[in-house]
DNA sequence: GGCAAGGTGTCCGTTTTCGGACAGCGGCGA
DNA sequence: TCGCCGCTGTCCGAAAACGGACACCTTGCC
């Protein structure tokens, strides 16, 4: 499979960085590192990155992961398409739920496995191609009129209102679509 | 606020459903339960219910959620608006993190807060409920047109090809939507 | 058995949308 | 300074879509 193009590694650790740096190397062709979430932000130019991993604990002592999910916030505010995994020592049940809640793509535990942490930066990058290609209009309506239709058990009259169309309307896109 | 409709609450143990059968009442309408999963796929008729209050372990000594994800899958593939909120005893991160990633919305430890509980599962009705309503196709090409102006930076002709329209066409759903 | 309600699929005069073409602008490189 | 490229916003004859209305069907209830 080709190389992911670029992503962002956001630790104040160096030795992390460039733990991951190397993990990552043979599967991505460019790697930047950021040491604090305010220089991830002076970092995150739109489009740059395909996925940005993203440590929750940015000074000693601190275990909360509160600066993580911030951060988090951050970046899905400043550009929704582009998928974060997370990853920190010390979160249990709680910080891993409410950061996939959050919108995390995936939530790691260090020391990770190399492999799993290949894995988690492929889907997550894939996940940000995804968002960022789009779809045409006339597939957004293919879906929702399939969707409208399951939903309605087939039922025409039911699924035109719900979808804001008139019956005849809804016929034509049926057609269409090949429904 | 108004009661939610009906949840089905999915447990071996007698004593956990009556518990969450007793905590949730204040709140929920209508609550049934299934011991297994195997009831809890006879009781699922679509649109019947607003959340699904899930166990993950159905045999004395098993602990490895395999089936509550297995049950996850299932419910998913029968009905994808309906919300499912995971409930066990022994899980850890990864089986947190892989129940969210599945589609979960939310992974409770037992045993519970009851009104951890109760705010875990009117979420998931509201989820359910948003994703039953739908939108009509007005709505959802107004949103698809402003997510593609904003990830190309307001340039029409790049949006345009991205949305599947000519220029003009998409100056005149600019129009009607108000950018 | 009849009636009401809510469903089905299609029609057609009217209305709306279509996109290639046009004119013009700004940035960049030679 | 000039030319090229890619962008902008609008036009208009042609094509497509619109939805109220029509005719008919099924189901449930009295």
């Amino acid at each position: 499979m080709e190389k992911l193009a670029a992503i962002l590694i956001v630790d104040d650790d160096a030795d992390v960085r460039q733990a991951a740096a190397l993990a990552l190397a043979p599967h991505v062709d460019r790697i930047e590192s950021a040491a604090s979430p305010e220089e991830m932000v002076e970092r995150l130019t739109p489009g740059k990155f395909e996925c940005v991993l993203l440590d929750m604990n940015f000074l000693p002592g601190e275990r909360s992961g509160r600066a993580g999910i911030d951060a988090l916030a951050a970046i899905r505010q400043a550009d929704p398409a582009l998928s974060v995994v997370l990853m920190t020592a010390y979160g249990g049940v709680h910080l891993a739920v409410e950061s996939l809640k959050r919108g995390a793509q995936d939530f790691l535990l260090k020391p990770w496995r190399n492999d799993a942490l290949a894995a988690a930066v492929t889907a997550a990058t894939l996940r940000t191609r995804a968002e960022r290609s789009g779809m045409p209009l006339e597939e957004l309506e293919r879906a929702a009129i399939g969707k409208a239709l399951a939903q309605h058990d087939g039922n025409i009259a039911q699924a035109a209102a719900a979808l804001g169309l008139s019956r005849p309307a809804l016929y034509r896109r049926m057609s269409k679509h090949g429904f």
